[in-house]
RNA sequence: GCUCCCUUCGUCUAGAGGCCUAGGACACGGCCCUCUCAAGGCUGUAACACGGGUUCGAAUCCCGUAGGGAGCGCCA
Protein backbone atom coordinates (compact mmCIF):
# COMPACT_ATOMS: atom_id res chain seq x y z
CA UNK A 1 0.00 0.00 0.00
CA UNK A 2 1.38 2.80 -0.79
CA UNK A 3 0.81 6.14 1.38
CA UNK A 4 1.60 9.65 0.44
CA UNK A 5 2.24 11.83 3.83
CA UNK A 6 2.25 15.02 2.46
CA UNK A 7 0.47 17.09 4.90
CA UNK A 8 3.51 19.55 4.73
CA UNK A 9 1.97 21.98 1.79
CA UNK A 10 4.93 23.52 1.71
CA UNK A 11 7.51 20.94 1.37
CA UNK A 12 5.21 18.32 -0.92
CA UNK A 13 5.22 19.64 -4.13
CA UNK A 14 3.88 17.61 -7.31
CA UNK A 15 7.19 17.34 -8.39
CA UNK A 16 8.54 15.78 -5.25
CA UNK A 17 5.68 13.23 -5.74
CA UNK A 18 6.35 12.49 -8.63
CA UNK A 19 9.98 11.77 -7.78
CA UNK A 20 8.76 9.13 -5.09
CA UNK A 21 6.48 7.57 -7.62
CA UNK A 22 9.11 7.57 -10.46
CA UNK A 23 12.09 6.13 -7.81
CA UNK A 24 9.51 3.00 -6.78
CA UNK A 25 8.62 2.33 -10.46
CA UNK A 26 12.25 1.86 -11.33
CA UNK A 27 13.38 -0.03 -8.26
CA UNK A 28 10.53 -2.26 -9.30
CA UNK A 29 8.93 -1.77 -5.85
CA UNK A 30 5.11 -1.97 -6.98
CA UNK A 31 2.57 -1.58 -4.47
CA UNK A 32 -1.22 -2.77 -5.08
CA UNK A 33 -3.04 -0.19 -3.21
CA UNK A 34 -3.24 3.64 -3.41
CA UNK A 35 -1.32 5.90 -3.51
CA UNK A 36 -3.41 7.13 -0.93
CA UNK A 37 -2.63 11.25 -0.33
CA UNK A 38 -3.16 12.21 3.39
CA UNK A 39 -4.74 15.90 1.88
CA UNK A 40 -7.30 14.45 0.64
CA UNK A 41 -8.10 12.70 3.99
CA UNK A 42 -8.56 16.25 5.77
CA UNK A 43 -12.33 15.64 6.44
CA UNK A 44 -11.52 12.23 8.35
CA UNK A 45 -8.77 14.15 10.04
CA UNK A 46 -11.12 16.76 11.32
CA UNK A 47 -13.79 14.04 12.05
CA UNK A 48 -11.40 12.26 14.35
CA UNK A 49 -10.12 15.25 16.25
CA UNK A 50 -14.03 16.87 16.64
CA UNK A 51 -14.18 13.09 18.24
CA UNK A 52 -11.37 13.47 20.73
CA UNK A 53 -12.11 16.66 21.75
CA UNK A 54 -15.78 15.55 22.51
CA UNK A 55 -14.11 12.30 24.47
CA UNK A 56 -11.70 14.32 26.20
CA UNK A 57 -8.30 12.26 24.57
CA UNK A 58 -7.76 16.00 23.35
CA UNK A 59 -7.59 19.75 24.32
CA UNK A 60 -7.37 23.16 22.71
CA UNK A 61 -4.19 25.04 23.63
CA UNK A 62 -4.51 28.78 23.21
CA UNK A 63 -0.53 29.05 23.58
CA UNK A 64 1.13 31.56 21.17
CA UNK A 65 4.72 30.19 19.62
CA UNK A 66 6.24 32.68 21.63
CA UNK A 67 5.01 31.57 25.01
CA UNK A 68 5.99 27.67 23.64
CA UNK A 69 9.34 29.30 22.84
CA UNK A 70 10.04 31.12 26.56
CA UNK A 71 8.80 27.90 27.68
CA UNK A 72 11.33 25.61 26.31
CA UNK A 73 14.20 28.14 26.87
CA UNK A 74 13.18 28.30 30.49
CA UNK A 75 13.53 24.53 30.57
CA UNK A 76 16.82 24.14 29.05
CA UNK A 77 18.21 27.21 31.26
CA UNK A 78 17.01 24.66 34.03
CA UNK A 79 18.93 21.80 32.40
CA UNK A 80 15.14 19.94 31.53
CA UNK A 81 13.94 18.51 28.40
CA UNK A 82 12.34 21.08 26.47
CA UNK A 83 8.33 20.25 26.36
CA UNK A 84 5.19 21.53 26.52
CA UNK A 85 4.10 21.52 30.34
CA UNK A 86 0.66 20.80 29.75
CA UNK A 87 -0.94 24.47 30.96
CA UNK A 88 -4.12 24.28 28.41
CA UNK A 89 -4.97 20.33 29.95
CA UNK A 90 -8.18 21.46 32.00
CA UNK A 91 -8.93 24.49 30.96
CA UNK A 92 -11.91 25.41 28.86
CA UNK A 93 -11.96 29.37 28.63
CA UNK A 94 -10.63 30.47 25.29
CA UNK A 95 -8.37 33.61 24.40
CA UNK A 96 -10.69 35.67 22.25
CA UNK A 97 -8.61 36.49 18.84
CA UNK A 98 -6.31 33.45 19.41
CA UNK A 99 -7.01 30.08 17.11
CA UNK A 100 -5.99 27.67 19.27
CA UNK A 101 -4.08 24.66 18.19
CA UNK A 102 -4.98 20.83 19.19
CA UNK A 103 -2.95 18.91 21.71
CA UNK A 104 -3.33 14.95 22.30
CA UNK A 105 -3.86 14.34 26.00
CA UNK A 106 -1.27 12.24 27.05
CA UNK A 107 -1.57 9.94 29.94
CA UNK A 108 0.30 11.11 32.62
CA UNK A 109 1.56 8.12 34.57
CA UNK A 110 2.58 4.46 33.86
CA UNK A 111 4.41 3.21 31.01
CA UNK A 112 4.37 2.59 27.15
CA UNK A 113 5.95 -0.37 26.09
CA UNK A 114 7.15 -0.47 22.06
CA UNK A 115 7.31 -4.06 21.39
CA UNK A 116 9.58 -3.24 18.13
CA UNK A 117 10.29 -6.58 15.86
CA UNK A 118 14.35 -5.34 15.53
CA UNK A 119 14.84 -3.75 19.25
CA UNK A 120 12.37 -6.22 21.47
CA UNK A 121 10.61 -4.23 24.16
CA UNK A 122 11.52 -0.84 24.57
CA UNK A 123 9.86 0.86 27.29
CA UNK A 124 8.90 4.59 27.81
CA UNK A 125 7.79 6.30 30.94
CA UNK A 126 4.52 8.50 30.37
CA UNK A 127 5.82 11.25 32.30
CA UNK A 128 8.82 11.94 29.68
CA UNK A 129 6.07 12.51 26.73
CA UNK A 130 3.93 15.93 26.53
CA UNK A 131 0.64 16.63 24.67
CA UNK A 132 1.46 16.47 21.01
CA UNK A 133 -0.28 18.71 19.03
CA UNK A 134 -2.96 17.27 16.55
CA UNK A 135 -4.29 19.85 14.67
CA UNK A 136 -2.53 23.27 13.38
CA UNK A 137 -4.06 26.98 14.14
CA UNK A 138 -4.97 26.61 10.94
CA UNK A 139 -6.75 23.43 11.56
CA UNK A 140 -4.56 21.48 9.55
CA UNK A 141 -3.50 18.07 11.37
CA UNK A 142 -0.04 16.90 12.05
CA UNK A 143 1.84 14.24 10.51
CA UNK A 144 1.80 12.01 13.53
CA UNK A 145 -1.83 12.27 14.03
CA UNK A 146 -2.26 11.56 10.52
CA UNK A 147 -0.53 8.66 10.71
CA UNK A 148 -2.35 7.01 13.32
CA UNK A 149 -5.43 7.70 11.96
CA UNK A 150 -3.93 6.05 9.08
CA UNK A 151 -2.94 3.15 10.15
CA UNK A 152 -6.05 2.75 12.08
CA UNK A 153 -8.62 3.35 9.35
CA UNK A 154 -5.87 1.23 6.27
CA UNK A 155 -5.75 -1.75 9.41
CA UNK A 156 -1.80 -1.58 8.78
CA UNK A 157 -0.58 -4.82 10.09
CA UNK A 158 3.50 -3.37 10.20
CA UNK A 159 4.81 -0.53 10.68
CA UNK A 160 8.77 -0.97 9.13
CA UNK A 161 10.19 2.18 9.34
CA UNK A 162 14.40 4.16 10.09
CA UNK A 163 14.72 3.96 14.13
CA UNK A 164 15.00 7.51 14.32
CA UNK A 165 11.48 7.20 14.86
CA UNK A 166 11.96 4.92 17.82
CA UNK A 167 11.01 7.92 20.06
CA UNK A 168 7.98 9.04 18.20
CA UNK A 169 5.95 5.21 18.33
CA UNK A 170 4.90 5.87 22.34
CA UNK A 171 3.00 8.87 21.40
CA UNK A 172 1.67 7.37 18.26
CA UNK A 173 0.65 4.25 20.48
CA UNK A 174 -0.81 6.36 22.89
CA UNK A 175 -3.34 7.77 20.48
CA UNK A 176 -3.75 4.56 18.84
CA UNK A 177 -4.94 3.15 22.19
CA UNK A 178 -7.00 6.25 22.72
CA UNK A 179 -9.13 5.73 19.37
CA UNK A 180 -9.56 2.12 20.37
CA UNK A 181 -7.20 0.85 17.57
CA UNK A 182 -5.80 -2.51 17.78
CA UNK A 183 -2.03 -1.36 17.28
CA UNK A 184 0.38 -2.22 14.14
CA UNK A 185 3.69 -4.19 14.80
CA UNK A 186 6.72 -1.91 14.73
CA UNK A 187 9.69 -2.82 13.49
CA UNK A 188 12.62 0.19 13.27
CA UNK A 189 15.24 -0.51 10.93
CA UNK A 190 18.84 0.84 11.34
CA UNK A 191 19.30 4.37 9.70
CA UNK A 192 22.09 4.08 6.99
CA UNK A 193 25.14 6.95 7.27
CA UNK A 194 27.10 7.69 4.99
CA UNK A 195 30.80 5.95 4.26
CA UNK A 196 31.96 8.93 6.54
CA UNK A 197 29.66 8.03 9.57
CA UNK A 198 27.47 10.57 8.99
CA UNK A 199 23.99 11.26 8.67
CA UNK A 200 23.20 10.58 4.83
CA UNK A 201 23.15 13.71 3.23
CA UNK A 202 23.16 15.21 -0.46
CA UNK A 203 26.78 15.93 -0.32
CA UNK A 204 27.62 12.24 -0.14
CA UNK A 205 26.19 11.89 -3.54
CA UNK A 206 22.32 10.69 -4.33
CA UNK A 207 19.49 12.85 -3.42
CA UNK A 208 17.03 10.44 -4.78
CA UNK A 209 16.88 6.84 -6.09
CA UNK A 210 16.70 8.01 -9.37
CA UNK A 211 19.88 9.25 -9.12
CA UNK A 212 21.36 6.04 -8.90
CA UNK A 213 19.71 5.29 -11.80
CA UNK A 214 21.42 7.80 -13.75
CA UNK A 215 24.47 6.58 -12.13
CA UNK A 216 24.38 3.64 -14.25
CA UNK A 217 23.26 1.37 -11.25
CA UNK A 218 20.66 -1.58 -11.90
CA UNK A 219 17.59 -1.61 -9.37
CA UNK A 220 18.47 -4.91 -8.04
CA UNK A 221 21.87 -4.69 -7.29
CA UNK A 222 20.98 -1.29 -5.19
CA UNK A 223 18.04 -3.31 -3.88
CA UNK A 224 20.37 -6.34 -3.05
CA UNK A 225 22.99 -3.74 -1.21
CA UNK A 226 20.80 -2.34 0.51
CA UNK A 227 18.92 -5.70 2.16
CA UNK A 228 22.36 -6.42 2.45
CA UNK A 229 23.13 -3.58 5.62
CA UNK A 230 21.77 -4.74 8.90
CA UNK A 231 20.77 -8.39 7.40
CA UNK A 232 22.29 -11.16 6.36
CA UNK A 233 21.65 -14.55 5.26
CA UNK A 234 24.66 -17.00 5.97
CA UNK A 235 28.04 -15.90 3.85
CA UNK A 236 25.65 -15.28 0.66
CA UNK A 237 26.21 -11.63 -0.99
CA UNK A 238 24.33 -11.93 -4.01
CA UNK A 239 20.73 -11.94 -4.23
CA UNK A 240 18.20 -12.19 -7.29
CA UNK A 241 14.98 -10.14 -6.64
CA UNK A 242 13.40 -13.75 -5.98
CA UNK A 243 15.61 -14.52 -3.38
CA UNK A 244 15.59 -11.20 -1.25
CA UNK A 245 11.90 -11.47 -1.21
CA UNK A 246 11.89 -15.05 -0.33
CA UNK A 247 14.85 -15.41 2.00
CA UNK A 248 14.12 -11.68 3.74
CA UNK A 249 12.90 -11.99 7.11
CA UNK A 250 12.35 -8.39 9.52
CA UNK A 251 13.42 -10.62 12.67
CA UNK A 252 16.62 -11.25 10.95
CA UNK A 253 17.66 -7.22 10.67
CA UNK A 254 20.16 -6.18 13.45
CA UNK A 255 20.34 -3.14 15.30
CA UNK A 256 23.09 -1.16 14.92
CA UNK A 257 23.79 1.68 11.69
CA UNK A 258 25.73 0.80 8.81
CA UNK A 259 27.45 3.21 6.62
CA UNK A 260 27.14 3.64 3.39
CA UNK A 261 30.14 2.15 1.03
CA UNK A 262 29.69 3.20 -2.41
CA UNK A 263 32.13 0.73 -3.55
CA UNK A 264 30.34 -2.37 -2.30
CA UNK A 265 27.70 -1.25 -4.69
CA UNK A 266 29.70 -0.52 -7.52
CA UNK A 267 30.87 -4.34 -7.06
CA UNK A 268 27.66 -5.38 -6.34
CA UNK A 269 26.41 -3.38 -9.58
CA UNK A 270 29.21 -5.42 -11.75
CA UNK A 271 28.13 -9.22 -10.66
CA UNK A 272 24.63 -8.11 -11.15
CA UNK A 273 25.44 -6.97 -14.42
CA UNK A 274 27.37 -10.41 -15.13
CA UNK A 275 24.48 -12.53 -14.13
CA UNK A 276 21.71 -11.04 -15.42
CA UNK A 277 20.29 -12.26 -18.92
CA UNK A 278 22.27 -9.64 -21.69
CA UNK A 279 18.84 -8.93 -22.69
CA UNK A 280 18.21 -7.42 -19.78
CA UNK A 281 21.06 -4.77 -19.39
CA UNK A 282 20.85 -3.88 -23.06
CA UNK A 283 17.48 -1.68 -22.88
CA UNK A 284 19.87 0.21 -19.89
CA UNK A 285 22.70 0.04 -21.85
CA UNK A 286 20.75 1.94 -24.55
CA UNK A 287 19.05 4.19 -22.26
CA UNK A 288 22.59 5.52 -21.17
CA UNK A 289 24.15 5.47 -24.44
CA UNK A 290 21.08 7.54 -25.74
CA UNK A 291 22.50 10.19 -23.22
CA UNK A 292 25.68 10.14 -24.83
CA UNK A 293 24.25 11.21 -27.40
CA UNK A 294 24.47 7.95 -29.36
CA UNK A 295 21.69 6.04 -30.90
CA UNK A 296 21.84 2.43 -30.88
CA UNK A 297 19.08 0.36 -32.64
CA UNK A 298 20.37 -2.96 -33.14
CA UNK A 299 19.04 -5.22 -30.47
CA UNK A 300 21.61 -8.28 -31.06
CA UNK A 301 24.83 -6.17 -31.03
CA UNK A 302 23.78 -4.13 -27.83
CA UNK A 303 23.60 -7.87 -26.36
CA UNK A 304 26.69 -8.45 -27.59
CA UNK A 305 28.50 -5.57 -26.23
CA UNK A 306 26.94 -5.64 -22.92
CA UNK A 307 28.51 -9.41 -22.99
CA UNK A 308 32.03 -8.00 -24.43
CA UNK A 309 31.85 -5.10 -21.65
CA UNK A 310 30.02 -5.92 -18.38
CA UNK A 311 33.38 -7.62 -16.76
CA UNK A 312 34.85 -4.10 -17.42
CA UNK A 313 32.68 -1.87 -16.10
CA UNK A 314 31.10 -1.33 -12.75
CA UNK A 315 27.66 0.38 -14.18
CA UNK A 316 25.80 1.09 -16.66
CA UNK A 317 26.82 4.30 -17.36
CA UNK A 318 30.54 3.55 -17.54
CA UNK A 319 29.67 0.28 -19.78
CA UNK A 320 28.37 3.07 -22.00
CA UNK A 321 30.73 5.29 -21.79
CA UNK A 322 33.21 2.84 -22.61
CA UNK A 323 30.97 1.53 -26.00
CA UNK A 324 30.91 4.60 -27.65
CA UNK A 325 33.33 3.88 -29.48
CA UNK A 326 31.48 1.05 -31.07
CA UNK A 327 29.32 3.81 -33.03
CA UNK A 328 31.69 6.59 -33.45
CA UNK A 329 34.75 6.40 -34.80
CA UNK A 330 37.49 7.42 -33.24
CA UNK A 331 38.23 11.31 -34.18
CA UNK A 332 41.73 11.53 -32.24
CA UNK A 333 43.92 8.75 -30.67
CA UNK A 334 45.73 8.62 -27.42
CA UNK A 335 49.58 10.28 -28.16
CA UNK A 336 51.24 8.44 -25.28
CA UNK A 337 49.54 5.11 -26.58
CA UNK A 338 50.48 6.17 -30.31
CA UNK A 339 54.49 6.98 -29.15
CA UNK A 340 54.44 3.36 -27.76
CA UNK A 341 52.76 0.76 -29.92
CA UNK A 342 53.20 2.73 -33.17
CA UNK A 343 56.68 1.35 -34.10
CA UNK A 344 57.98 1.15 -37.46
CA UNK A 345 56.78 -1.80 -38.73
CA UNK A 346 53.05 -1.38 -37.69
CA UNK A 347 51.92 0.38 -40.86
CA UNK A 348 53.11 -3.06 -42.57
CA UNK A 349 51.72 -5.24 -40.02
CA UNK A 350 48.05 -3.35 -40.36
CA UNK A 351 48.10 -3.66 -43.99
CA UNK A 352 48.90 -7.22 -43.71
CA UNK A 353 46.10 -8.13 -40.93
CA UNK A 354 43.59 -5.92 -43.19
CA UNK A 355 44.34 -8.01 -46.10
CA UNK A 356 43.83 -11.21 -44.29
CA UNK A 357 41.10 -9.99 -42.46
CA UNK A 358 39.19 -9.24 -45.51
CA UNK A 359 39.34 -12.00 -47.12
CA UNK A 360 37.49 -14.02 -43.74
CA UNK A 361 34.20 -14.93 -45.39
CA UNK A 362 32.61 -15.37 -42.03
CA UNK A 363 33.10 -12.64 -39.83
CA UNK A 364 33.13 -13.58 -35.98
CA UNK A 365 35.54 -13.63 -32.83
CA UNK A 366 36.68 -17.27 -33.36
CA UNK A 367 37.44 -16.61 -36.79
CA UNK A 368 38.92 -13.24 -36.35
CA UNK A 369 41.08 -14.35 -33.24
CA UNK A 370 42.75 -17.05 -36.02
CA UNK A 371 43.61 -14.86 -38.33
CA UNK A 372 45.35 -12.11 -36.13
CA UNK A 373 46.95 -15.30 -34.81
CA UNK A 374 48.04 -16.45 -37.43
CA UNK A 375 49.31 -13.18 -39.01
CA UNK A 376 51.70 -11.99 -35.39
CA UNK A 377 52.90 -15.99 -35.66
CA UNK A 378 53.60 -15.66 -39.06
CA UNK A 379 55.77 -12.47 -38.34
CA UNK A 380 57.48 -14.13 -35.29
CA UNK A 381 56.15 -11.70 -32.89
CA UNK A 382 53.94 -11.60 -29.51
CA UNK A 383 50.40 -11.32 -30.35
CA UNK A 384 50.29 -8.10 -27.98
CA UNK A 385 52.30 -6.58 -30.75
CA UNK A 386 49.77 -6.79 -33.03
CA UNK A 387 46.41 -6.77 -31.40
CA UNK A 388 47.31 -3.58 -29.38
CA UNK A 389 47.77 -1.52 -32.51
CA UNK A 390 44.62 -3.10 -34.05
CA UNK A 391 43.24 -1.43 -30.94
CA UNK A 392 44.24 1.61 -30.80
CA UNK A 393 43.12 1.74 -34.57
CA UNK A 394 39.95 0.79 -34.16
CA UNK A 395 39.05 2.55 -30.81
CA UNK A 396 41.64 5.46 -30.52
CA UNK A 397 42.37 3.87 -26.54
CA UNK A 398 44.54 1.01 -25.14
CA UNK A 399 41.57 -0.14 -23.66
CA UNK A 400 38.57 -2.44 -25.28
CA UNK A 401 37.13 -6.08 -24.86
CA UNK A 402 39.54 -8.43 -26.47
CA UNK A 403 40.43 -7.19 -29.89
CA UNK A 404 38.51 -10.33 -32.00
CA UNK A 405 35.41 -10.05 -30.04
CA UNK A 406 35.82 -5.99 -30.19
CA UNK A 407 36.39 -6.85 -34.05
CA UNK A 408 33.66 -8.84 -34.70
CA UNK A 409 30.94 -6.76 -32.78
CA UNK A 410 32.40 -3.18 -35.21
CA UNK A 411 31.31 -5.44 -37.98
CA UNK A 412 33.81 -6.05 -41.17
CA UNK A 413 33.00 -3.23 -43.26
CA UNK A 414 33.76 -0.73 -40.34
CA UNK A 415 36.56 -2.62 -38.88
CA UNK A 416 38.04 -2.69 -42.14
CA UNK A 417 37.80 0.74 -42.94
CA UNK A 418 39.29 1.58 -39.34
CA UNK A 419 42.34 -0.24 -40.25
CA UNK A 420 42.99 1.60 -43.20
CA UNK A 421 42.12 4.87 -41.90
CA UNK A 422 44.89 4.13 -39.39
CA UNK A 423 47.07 2.64 -41.88
CA UNK A 424 47.36 5.81 -44.14
CA UNK A 425 47.77 8.47 -41.04
CA UNK A 426 50.38 5.72 -39.59
CA UNK A 427 52.20 5.00 -42.84
CA UNK A 428 52.94 8.72 -43.46
C1' G B 1 20.88 19.08 29.02
C1' C B 2 17.03 15.17 29.26
C1' U B 3 14.88 10.53 27.12
C1' C B 4 15.58 6.45 23.91
C1' C B 5 18.77 3.47 20.81
C1' C B 6 23.49 1.37 19.28
C1' U B 7 28.90 -0.70 19.78
C1' U B 8 33.00 -7.73 16.05
C1' C B 9 38.52 -6.15 10.72
C1' G B 10 38.65 0.81 7.37
C1' U B 11 33.33 -0.79 5.62
C1' C B 12 29.04 -4.62 5.31
C1' U B 13 28.54 -8.86 8.24
C1' A B 14 28.90 -14.45 10.61
C1' G B 15 28.71 -15.52 15.67
C1' A B 16 22.36 -17.72 20.35
C1' G B 17 28.52 -19.84 26.69
C1' G B 18 32.93 -24.42 24.75
C1' C B 19 32.62 -25.68 17.31
C1' C B 20 36.82 -18.97 17.65
C1' U B 21 43.99 -20.00 16.50
C1' A B 22 37.05 -15.06 15.61
C1' G B 23 34.53 -17.05 9.46
C1' G B 24 32.74 -14.60 4.71
C1' A B 25 32.35 -10.11 1.50
C1' C B 26 33.99 -4.99 -0.27
C1' A B 27 38.43 -2.20 -0.31
C1' C B 28 43.87 -2.70 -0.04
C1' G B 29 48.80 -5.70 -1.00
C1' G B 30 51.19 -10.16 -3.35
C1' C B 31 51.16 -14.25 -6.83
C1' C B 32 48.84 -16.78 -11.09
C1' C B 33 46.21 -16.15 -15.78
C1' U B 34 46.68 -12.63 -19.94
C1' C B 35 46.46 -9.13 -26.75
C1' U B 36 44.94 -3.91 -23.38
C1' C B 37 41.64 -2.97 -19.45
C1' A B 38 39.10 -5.94 -16.62
C1' A B 39 37.05 -10.35 -14.76
C1' G B 40 38.59 -14.84 -12.41
C1' G B 41 41.75 -18.16 -9.17
C1' C B 42 45.11 -18.48 -5.00
C1' U B 43 47.06 -15.69 -0.98
C1' G B 44 48.25 -11.78 2.78
C1' U B 45 47.37 -7.43 6.25
C1' A B 46 43.23 -6.27 9.40
C1' A B 47 38.25 -6.59 14.50
C1' C B 48 35.30 -8.75 19.56
C1' A B 49 35.36 -0.18 22.47
C1' C B 50 37.12 -0.25 27.79
C1' G B 51 36.60 -1.95 32.95
C1' G B 52 34.36 -5.02 36.37
C1' G B 53 31.45 -9.24 37.45
C1' U B 54 28.63 -14.36 36.61
C1' U B 55 30.73 -19.19 34.97
C1' C B 56 35.08 -24.76 34.97
C1' G B 57 34.76 -21.69 30.40
C1' A B 58 32.35 -15.23 27.63
C1' A B 59 32.69 -11.95 21.30
C1' U B 60 28.22 -14.29 23.29
C1' C B 61 24.94 -13.21 29.98
C1' C B 62 24.87 -8.93 33.90
C1' C B 63 26.62 -4.02 35.66
C1' G B 64 29.33 0.25 34.85
C1' U B 65 32.36 3.63 31.72
C1' A B 66 33.52 5.66 27.10
C1' G B 67 32.14 6.65 22.17
C1' G B 68 28.42 7.14 18.37
C1' G B 69 23.27 7.96 16.78
C1' A B 70 18.16 9.58 17.24
C1' G B 71 14.33 12.37 19.46
C1' C B 72 12.88 16.56 22.44
C1' G B 73 8.80 21.58 16.08
C1' C B 74 1.96 24.66 14.83
C1' C B 75 8.59 19.26 9.97
C1' A B 76 7.76 14.56 8.19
Amino acid sequence: MLRIEDTDLERSTSAAIQQILDGLEWAELIHDEGPFYQTKRFDRYREVIEEMLATGNAYRCYCSKEELERMRADQSARGEKPRYDGRWRERTDAVPGVAPVVRFKNPLTGEVVVDDVVHGPVVFQNSELDDLIIARSDGTPTYNFCVVVDDMDMQITHVIRGDDHLNNTPRQLNMLLALGATPPVYAHLPMILGADGAKLSKRHGAVSVLDYRDQGFLPEALLNYLVRLGWSHGDQEIFTMEEMVKLFDIRDVNKSASAFNPEKLAWLNQQHMVRAPAARVAPVLRWHLEREGVQASDEAQLEQIVIAQRERAKTVREMALNSVFFFRAPTAFDEKAVRKHVTSEVPALLAEAASVLARLESWNAPAIHEAISAVAAAKGIALGKLAQPIRLAVCGGTISPPIDATLAILGKTEALSRLTRAHSLWNA
